[in-house]
DNA sequence: GCTTTACCTTCCCCTTGGGGGAGAGTTTAT
DNA sequence: ATAAACTCTCCCCCAAGGGGAAGGTAAAGC
């Protein structure tokens, strides 16, 4: 099938999909004559993959690991686990930091009066050491 | 100063320092002779101010906008409130996509025995529809 | 058969916030 | 005098595509 056809099917854009077969993630078949790419019913499989797999905040490099698992029929499912437990921890990270960053500034804005006198604790934060 | 002053005693690094300056963010004198940047005390300053609002996750251009009302003597405070109340919204979007994606890996990593097998509930997951 | 419209292709520039390094000039220390 | 450290501009690089131009192709309407 025709590009459009799968960027529909997987959920993705038309430029995505190129892209993904540019850098080498899943590359169709392509016709000599019109040069158009030719997308199986297995890359559509992948394609749904890799975009469920970005949805899960992972990476594009880290797709790329779990689609050679997800192609190893002899992969262990340990495999699998440890990558997914790397990224909750990642993820971990990215929420205690943002917590942290949403603490403080939720500080200073009640500490902030907001009104039209031009003093502003926040900017006193900012400007201070 | 130099700077390789002024990039050390704002704490960021030379290339940022520059950057910031390219952009028209922080622009300093420059010696007509060498072309080297001038920078003043009130520069550093700024390129602190820069450097905490960037820990505080504010983009490049909101930088610039507490920046104004920073330098805005007749600035009100609210407007300053209004953005960081902004900034504080978006954070909190930030963590409930992050909570939920979490929560979902999660449940995926526990029903994965992680074992020798190949079979992978995770994968699963994410080849099903 | 002809034309319009919808798709498809490659190519190039744009985004955020700088990092890395080349090649050349400057200043400072030895 | 020379070596080290610093500075300058210029250019390419990252992620993960988006936007759009210029041109070829296919399907549908008349």
């Amino acid at each position: 099938m025709n590009i459009g056809m799968a960027a529909k099917r997987s959920g993705l854009t038309v430029k995505t999909v190129r892209y993904y077969a540019n850098i080498g993630m899943v590359v169709p078949a392509q016709d000599g004559r019109t040069g158009y790419r030719d997308y199986s019913e297995d890359d559509v499989a992948r394609l749904q993959f890799i975009g469920k797999a970005r949805r899960f905040d992972f990476s594009i490099d880290e797709c790329r690991e779990l689609l050679s698992l997800y192609d190893d029929q002899d992969r262990s499912s340990s495999e699998v686990k440890a990558l997914t437990l790397e990224k909750i921890k990642a993820i971990d990270a990215k929420l205690a930091e943002l917590q942290s960053l949403r603490d403080q500034l939720n500080f200073l804005a009640k500490t902030c009066h907001g009104d039209n006198r031009p003093d502003c604790p926040i900017l006193d934060a900012l400007k201070g050491g």
